[in-house]
DNA sequence: TAGATTGTTAATCGATTAACAATC
DNA sequence: TAGATTGTTAATCGATTAACAATC
């Protein structure tokens, strides 16, 4: 029984929750080790991981702790097993499958995205009423009438839906989602989507980044300049 | 003059700055005023807002302290006024011209969005090393050799970069970019790249995303059915 | 050993939420 | 007027950062 099963049964309805902040830094420090192990690098510490990412090292020990593995003073982690670790506590190491809705531009861009894989996500067919795309296959992927989407989610066990379709269907098509089984969505239309208690909702805006990144360009310009916006 | 002239003379050093979380609401407001407009409605409320969005109402009327409008106590803001006055602190109505980098699924997909315009985006060209690709046009954008990049960029005077390559030549291609006079990046490689200060680097990290939703189920799951995960 | 890093607890900082007077 | 919402200041909450003993 190694130290992680200890743990689990001494405080089995203990369940530390992590940040989102903590979450969506995970991903980082997997793709640094990642590097590491391609250079054949066999250890790492926090210090050496915040210096790489431009990180406060304090935080990401903090955020570590998520692994539940412990480390060697002086030395640091090891690489692999710290990878593997994240691997584990974000799920990624059991794949969950998939069907989009909405083979436009975005969807088709998801639909051939190769990374998803080592993300533990397969999405294994799109969705859309366009007959002009019903029946052709986009990135190997194979594109369905929307109308087919409630029985097959429903035979497959399908739990996860990618939403790519414009803000004024978002609600409706989340709304048939759920009505078919999915429990997870994750929406790309630039329109938030209400959901029921017990529905997991990931909103991806790119608006919102937009935003973030024209006020740091007019952040720098008035520094540069010296002079009010 | 009107009363943001007024309180810019009086205070012209002091530049009130807004959170990350609230710069990334602001384009969700703004979506919502849209289609109350689309609907004739001519005036709305923090409360009424935050109910549609199933934020708090507090929250929402500090964030639209950025318009530094004034709204009257019953009543609430006029739909234009706001919608105008969001448009206005982002900089939504003066176009900012960008080139992009890295025409594969994601890049097609992004040349394709025609949302950007109304967030003051405008992908003018995109560049790439592949020779099937350079000369083309996708979604209406024309594809350049890379190597054409630092010119072009000089001679337009364009400021901003989009990068959608593997991560393995982000670092590089971002390198390039601000050598060629681009003075803020929208990076959409999985990995994080570092940069001068003066530069303004906004990430995008769909494997981020993906980590948040995987924990949100898993999150569900451990309530739904009552034991650790 | 000396020194760097871990593990953990405490302090700080900033965003969210609450409180309340002013006002239409 | 009564009541809802604004505008603004204070309190709370949570994430980040600091501090420090333990240890290899």
């Amino acid at each position: 029984m190694n130290k992680e099963a200890k743990v689990a049964d001494a405080l089995p309805t203990e369940q530390k929750v992590f940040s989102e902040p903590t979450l969506r830094r995970l991903p980082l420090y997997h793709h640094y080790l990642k590097q590491l192990m391609a250079d054949g690098v066999t250890s790492t510490s926090c210090p050496q991981i915040a210096l790489a990412l431009n990180l406060n090292p304090i935080q990401v020990k903090k955020d570590l702790e998520c692994t539940a593995l412990t480390g060697k003073p002086k030395v640091g982690y090891s690489v692999d097993e710290l990878a593997g670790a994240i691997e584990n506590f974000l799920g990624w190491n059991n794949t969950a499958e998939a069907f989009l809705i909405g083979a436009g531009h975005l969807g088709a861009a998801l639909l051939g995205y190769q990374g998803f894989k080592d993300y533990g996500l397969d999405i294994i067919a799109a969705f859309d009423v366009d007959p002009a795309k019903i029946g052709t296959t986009i990135n190997g992927k194979k594109i369905f009438p929307l109308k087919k989407f409630p029985e097959l989610a429903r035979r497959m066990g399908i739990k996860i839906g990618i939403l790519t379709v414009p803000s004024a269907q978002a609600q409706e098509l989340a709304n048939l989602m759920v009505e078919s089984g999915i429990t997870a969505i994750w929406n790309f239309a630039p329109a938030r989507i209400s959901m029921p208690a017990g529905i997991a909702v990931q909103h991806e805006n790119l608006a919102s980044s937009l935003a973030v990144l024209s006020k740091k360009i007019n952040k720098n310009n008035t520094e540069e300049f010296g002079h009010g916006q």
